[in-house]
RNA sequence: GGGUCCGUGGCGCAGCACGGAUAGCGUGUCAGCCUUCUAAGCUGAAAGUCCUGGGUUCAAAUCCCAGCGGACCCGCCA
């Protein structure tokens, strides 16, 4: 046993291990155990760790649970016990009592000693990780059914580094579709103008109604063709979309009278803006510099408006890609030719095809990508009829890059883009990039919707990130002002600033991945239990109480902490460790929420029930106080994984 | 039609990867607790066919199969 230890439960899971392990081979020899699990049991007074080995090997001895329990347990050496108090057999299990007295102390001076680096043991195997998140394309603000991306990102970047990996975060700009010539295009129709708002807003209206102009030219002259040629079924499809499409003008119209006003009568001036907009993406795609320095422009501006709202929540970026990059320099073509010389691509009416439920075929790849017998994987189209290439075939190039200079690649990207990605991974295989194939990752999450409406950027139905984190900052202030009156004002938006912050990180990350979050303010802007505020108000709370004190006792007898409340909470503290370990390997940001939640929950009923300052003997007191530093320690660490601040007075 | 994910008290969720002892938590409802360390808190009560049906197992919310319900995907969009 090493003081300090970076993870005090798994010493004790380890000497339960090594005890059992011995008994067992004396208790049984004829019998084979190659590992002994050992779980938690459901309930305290069976101990803190239980093992239900006697269960299956009752069957293979033929000898009842109990009888073979009984057997083990007498076997039991209790020379070897440090943190193990105990080990009694009951109803089948065995199990494991801890030396609270000791397992305390070592908990609690490593968690003294280590700080804000307790409960994060590093990886054996180190990695160089490429977490790519938020890649939201510059054409509108970042809105709330982005936001769960960069705070799932982060989130996931800061534990990976925690575990000892070398992160790296990069954001993927998306340049080349043909909605950054759209916004271009309507953004040199005004004239490059000047904002008169956050950059990004501005953007994205100029980007609304550009795009909603457009289409209902495109539309317009497209009924004209229909119409002359009586095409009934195509004349009443194209008036549904018309109508469609007049409607969300009539709104943007009434939202931005000056701006949609001036748009129209520029865009007028066009006979096919439609066809400029392709122009402009063709010389974009050729890196025309004109066309260049054009989008290259708008984007910039849009980015510098994500920048700013990603530092409000404390997200920041290792590495910016442009998709573009990829195009011009010869890396999306020398990966076309490398795919098109294996025997995975055809060519079907002048479009080029991958063939990816072939390469599952051939390189038998049908087991390790989890999918089924008679699952198919659709093919991909690699480049259109007009030579162009399509998005994931570019994503190709940029994955290889990504492997260059990592060896692992985690991309936060929604669960509507897994079959994109799956193909993508596929296409690795086909190149022979196996071991880079196995080390991706799409790290998969369902979507924020809103109660009522579908979100929609090319319509302008959103709610921007900073609205919401606007609102949430307000709510927050409300709320402190209500709460904690005799606060100075600095202070007071000081508190309302990383609270209301805290609270959207944390309802963000607190649902897991695979689940879809309907918005609502309420549910988001939570200040009660299980929210960022609960948490963030129970390490102030541990902080006051420490502050109060205004003692740290030099060698706390933890022999002390005898009560129920107070094991509960050593048990929580020593098992941060594995837990954070577990988020780490399985990419589970979720947990350290939930964690958090719990432990708070655990102080705050600690709290209510024992005194610590005014408890019954000095030792008493020193004891406490010591479990009191440790929680706040912890508590802190455990926020900064997912990005809280963990506050010392609110 | 095929695929992926999800289904747990009224509502919102955890637990499921690795099966184990009375299924946790929050909210809402009801009843209480601030001359005492921060009430953004705490205590107690009522509230559950863990979607349904089979199967595997000494043991299933957890694994397998089928079905039902919901979201998303199956584009020469990104």
């Amino acid at each position: 046993m090493q003081v300090p230890s970076v993870n005090p439960f798994a010493e004790f899971r380890h000497e339960c291990e090594a005890v059992l392990a011995d008994a067992v081979a004396r208790a049984l020899p004829e019998v084979k155990v190659d590992t002994f699990p050992l779980g938690k049991p459901s309930n305290p007074s069976f101990g803190q760790l239980a093992s239900s080995l006697c269960f299956e090997l009752a069957k293979q001895l033929k000898q009842k649970p109990n009888d073979l329990t009984a057997l083990v347990v007498k076997a039991i050496d209790t020379s070897r016990f440090t943190l193990i108090e105990k080990v009694e057999s009951t109803g089948g299990y065995i199990n494991f009592r801890v030396n609270f007295s000791k397992f305390s102390s070592l908990t609690l001076e490593s968690i003294k000693q280590l700080g804000a680096e307790y409960g994060f043991p590093k990886t054996e195997t180190p990695l160089k990780i490429i977490v790519e998140h938020t890649s939201v394309n510059p054409l509108h603000p970042i809105h709330i059914g982005q936001a769960r991306n960069p705070i799932l990102g982060d989130s996931l970047a800061r534990i990976l580094k925690f575990r000892g990996h070398d992160v790296s975060r990069h954001y993927y700009i998306d340049d080349v579709g043909r909605q950054s010539s759209v916004i271009a295009y309507g953004y040199a129709k005004l004239g490059k103008p000047k904002p008169d708002e956050k950059i990004d807003h501005f953007i994205g209206k100029i980007y609304t109604i550009t795009s909603c102009i457009v289409e209902l030219n495109r539309l317009k002259r497209q009924l004209e063709v229909a119409k002359s040629v009586s095409a009934n079924e195509e004349v009443a499809k194209l008036n549904k979309e018309i109508s469609e499409w007049t409607a969300i003008a009539g709104e943007l119209e009434e939202k931005h009278p000056k701006l949609f006003a001036a748009l129209l009568a520029k865009i007028g001036e066009d006979a096919n803006p439609e066809e400029e907009i392709n122009k402009l993406n063709r010389a974009y795609e050729d890196g025309e510099p004109n066309a260049k320095k054009l989008i290259r422009d708008v984007s910039d501006l849009c980015l510098e408006g994500f920048r700013q709202t990603a530092k409000r929540v404390e997200i920041f970026y290792d590495s910016w890609d442009w998709e573009s990059d990829f195009v011009w320099s010869s890396q999306v073509s020398d990966v076309l030719q490398k795919l098109k010389s294996t025997p995975f691509v055809f060519s079907e009416g002048g479009v080029l095809e991958f063939d990816a439920d072939k390469v599952i075929q051939t390189l038998g790849l049908k087991a390790k990508l989890g999918l089924r017998e008679g699952q198919e994987v659709p093919p991909l189209t690699l480049v259109r009829a007009d030579g162009t290439t399509l998005y994931t075939t570019r994503d190709v190039a940029y994955t290889l890059w990504k492997f260059n200079q990592a060896e692992k690649v985690v991309n936060v990207i929604g669960m509507e883009q897994s079959l994109a990605q799956l193909q993508l991974k596929i296409a690795l295989y086909a190149l022979g990039y196996a071991k880079q194939a196995e080390s991706f990752v799409h790290f998969a999450y369902n979507l924020v919707t809103l109660p009522g409406y579908k979100m929609s950027s090319r319509r302008g139905h959103y709610i921007t990130f900073d609205e919401v984190l606007d609102e949430a900052i307000k709510r927050a202030y409300e709320e402190v002002s209500k709460r904690s009156p005799l606060l100075t004002e600095e202070e007071k938006q000081k508190i309302a600033s990383f609270v209301g912050i805290g609270a959207v990180r944390y309802a963000l990350v607190d649902v897991d991945t695979g689940k879809p979050v309907v918005f609502t303010w309420d549910r988001v802007l939570n200040f009660e239990t299980n929210s960022a505020p609960y948490v963030q108000y129970t390490h102030a709370r541990a902080c006051s109480i420490l502050r109060k004190a205004a003692k740290t006792p030099e060698k706390p007898e933890c022999k002390f902490l005898a009560e129920q409340l107070e094991h509960e909470l050593v048990l929580a503290l020593a098992s941060f460790p594995d837990m954070f370990i577990e988020a780490a390997e399985y990419l589970k940001p979720n947990m350290i929420a939930d964690y958090s939640n719990a432990l708070a929950d655990k102080f705050n009923t600690f709290y209510n029930a024992l005194p610590v300052i005014k408890a019954d003997s000095t030792e008493l007191c020193d004891a406490r106080l010591a479990l009191t530093d440790a929680i706040r320690t912890v508590l802190s660490n455990a926020l900064n994984l997912i990005g809280v601040v963990a506050p010392e007075k609110m």
